[in-house]
DNA sequence: GCCAACGTTGGC
DNA sequence: GCCAACGTTGGC
């Protein structure tokens, strides 16, 4: 285990629910000037089609980490209406998924990092569209970020609904085993916590989670 | 615990 | 704008 897992602090006194994965960084930036969210190149790179324009009724597929220690599956579903806001990612491009990729209905495979073993568990649902990141407005919040401020807020997140537990686990080896999931993002990119996923992926995926056996 | 792969920061 | 130093994620 890592650093992380040291998350797990106070419940965020908002809205929906508690921390999840991504633990942050350190600390407290000394005061400075509020930066504009930087606008990253992302729409003509490698993931250009997350956010390329969806034809009607489109639905899309992601992939969101959290250490289970920290926010598990079993977390989501305890959670009132089965629902977290998805807070404290502090990485660029995966706020640029949440913000500008993800919509309302698009389903999520949820995976457990940092875990024994580190599997996709289960599936989940946008319910609400990308909005700013309250606690990194909260000084007091260990994910306070003094660059985000209301006007030009640096971080965003959305809203995720637990839809259904896979009947098992599928596990990191057992998809790196899978010739039609070498291309997935969990495995190309390493280290982000929110990627996209593919339809071809996502039904192969979940039809290894949802067979028992 | 180690370390690879990135992302971010800051000096110049 | 380059790039080295540093920090983080997360597999192993």
């Amino acid at each position: 285990m890592s650093a992380k897992k040291a998350a797990r602090k106070k419940a965020a006194p908002q809205k929906a629910a508690p921390k999840k994965a991504t633990p942050k960084s350190a600390a407290l930036k000394k005061a400075a000037p509020p930066k504009v969210p930087r606008s990253l190149p992302y729409e003509q790179g490698k993931w250009a089609s997350a956010f390329a324009p969806r034809a009607p009724g489109e639905r899309r597929y992601w992939l969101v980490k959290s250490e289970p220690g920290v926010f598990s599956f079993a977390d989501l579903l305890a959670a009132p209406k089965r629902t977290t806001c998805w807070d404290a990612v502090r990485n660029t491009s995966a706020r640029n998924f949440m913000r500008d990729g993800m919509k309302t209905g698009d389903l999520v495979l949820y995976y457990h990092s940092n875990a024994e073993p580190s599997a996709v568990v289960g599936v989940c649902e946008v319910v609400r569209e990308g909005y700013p990141d309250e606690s990194a407005f909260d000084p007091s919040s260990e994910y306070f970020d003094a660059d985000s401020v209301r006007e030009t807020p640096m971080w965003y997140m959305v809203d995720v609904r637990a839809v259904e537990a896979f009947v098992r686990p599928v596990t990191l080896p057992e998809i790196k085993a899978t010739a039609a999931l070498q291309q997935m993002a969990l495995l190309k990119v390493s280290r982000l916590s929110v990627v996209p996923v593919t339809p071809s992926e996502w039904e192969i995926v979940r039809t290894m989670g949802m067979r028992k056996g």
